[in-house]
DNA sequence: CCAGACTTGTATGTATACAAACAATAAGCG
DNA sequence: CGCTTATTGTTTGTATACATACAAGTCTGG
């Protein structure tokens, strides 16, 4: 999963490589000049598909990066119920369902009724996930790294601050 | 579409608010350090969500944000098979297919064979597309801006920089 | 204490996003 | 010319991602 993009960057691109081909200008239209790979929603869908893309490569197919996500947050806050852990990882309570599913299907997180609300399970790692987790924790530290390879470090710090200034 | 984010951004956040309620460290172990919420991907995924969040505010269900970058990318290149398209928007052949058939659907875009290539089909805007695509150029050019608002002029330009690296 | 408002979790439908496997065609090479 | 390899597009299956609607439970103001 997600290896498309390195696939892109790995591949020979003999189709894209005629830059030249964008249309001639007959007017100057907004139509003719709005180039959509400049703007930062493109660019931000590109450099999160990279980050996948590396995800992917280094821990395949162990888990997806929202699962890993999910882990991580139910490691940091034990007892957390399906809701709560949706907001603190920015998932919608629909899309939170079925990774809880999924994660709650192989055993690696269990949940146990909420003495205090009828409604809600809460949620909490088994032996099997803590392990996976802990094993996979120094792989997802070099997987930040790789992403932010092409910066140097100075730029690292940058980039890093100015982002979290957009989410 | 895409209304989680703001959603979040809006609501009370009344679960979310005891930031403190993290497990307490009973050793050293890289599982009670670790915060994925700190992770680049984690911000990609955030930053890139708030976009989608404001261009579906803005657009709405006119047009997705895949969508809308297929039709731009058709107008700058006009008669362009499907797979190309796809490269050049960095998406999956499996993917664009979907893009390309709803838009074909709606005869936002059509398509002639490619005389050179029995396999290729060329697409290209229809007069309807290309009214669409111009009355949302302004749109997009001011969601562009609203998701950089929350930088100063400096940082915007800074960031476009780095980012442009990581994608 | 109770009616309305909110929260939690579920279900359904649509749209990315990609892996994997495939048929048809094209291109390269001996 | 035939053989191999690559490209184009399709199909199937899984996993986000979210809108919308809903049932069940909780909370709150009057």
């Amino acid at each position: 999963m997600f290896d498309y993009c390195r696939t892109l960057l790995m591949s020979s691109n003999k189709n894209t490589t005629s830059k030249n081909a964008r249309k001639k200008a007959t007017g100057n239209s907004a139509l003719e000049i709005y180039s959509v790979e400049e703007q930062v929603g493109h660019l931000l869908r590109r450099a999160h598909q990279r980050h996948c893309a590396i995800f992917s490569e280094r821990i395949g197919k162990t888990l997806t990066p929202v699962q890993f996500a999910a882990l991580s947050m139910i490691a940091q806050r034990e007892n957390v119920s399906q809701n709560l852990l949706g907001r603190l990882i920015a998932m919608d309570p629909a899309t939170i369902q079925g990774v809880v599913g999924r994660l709650a299907e192989r055993n690696l997180i269990k949940s146990k009724p909420d003495p205090d609300d009828r409604r809600r399970q809460l949620w909490y790692l088994t032996a099997k996930g803590t392990k996976l987790l802990a094993d996979l924790i120094p792989v997802a530290e070099s997987i930040s790294a790789e992403t932010l390879e092409p910066l140097s470090a100075k730029e690292r710090l940058a980039f890093m601050k100015l982002l979290a200034k957009l989410s």
